[in-house]
DNA sequence: GCCAACGTTGGC
DNA sequence: GCCAACGTTGGC
């Protein structure tokens, strides 16, 4: 059993719109690091927090959990989708993503100053400086610590 | 809107 | 294979 961190950008695609999906294929990731956790490490039934970035606040939001293998990414044999790409082959496609289901929302969002501040998640990679990718592995350990700080007040 | 961090591209 | 230029992410 893994833990891991997505990233969204609220305004594209919310917790709120997840709920309402209840699933989603984690297409147009077009970052090789955070495609090969997808296909080799994630498992189904992993845990995974729902990160808003670019939010307000700026945080983790809710809980997804890993529902598929890896399968093709559709958008890159799309030609009118900006993340089409002329480079990958439909025998051997680029990329890759995997299902998400809904699990959670938070009550509150737990927001990266939080995160920031709590010495009991230091190390974790999210609050690392320039920590820019969008597919993150989180200790069970930071795992837990967060579902707890995301029941209090 | 700024800009630091860092990934990708392409010339050599 | 190096590395400068360029593009993107994402916090602030």
């Amino acid at each position: 059993m893994k833990y891991w961190l997505i990233k969204s950008e609220e305004g594209c695609y919310s917790i709120d719109d997840f709920k309402k999906d209840k699933k989603v294929s984690w297409e147009e990731i077009r970052n090789y690091q955070a495609r090969n956790y997808m296909v080799r490490d994630m498992s189904v039934g992993d845990l995974a927090f729902f990160y808003h970035s670019m939010g307000n606040p700026t945080g983790v939001a809710g809980i997804a959990k890993v529902s598929s293998k890896p399968h093709p990414d559709l958008s890159q044999f799309d030609k009118k989708s900006e993340y089409f790409d002329p480079k990958s082959k439909i025998e051997n496609p680029t990329w890759q993503c995997v299902d998400f289901s809904f699990v959670e929302k938070f009550p509150r969002i737990v927001s990266l100053e939080e995160i920031k501040k709590d010495k009991n998640l230091s190390g974790i990679v999210v609050a690392a400086k320039g920590s820019r990718l969008s597919i993150q592995p989180v200790s069970e350990k930071h795992f837990k610590r967060i579902v707890e700080l995301s029941k209090q007040k």
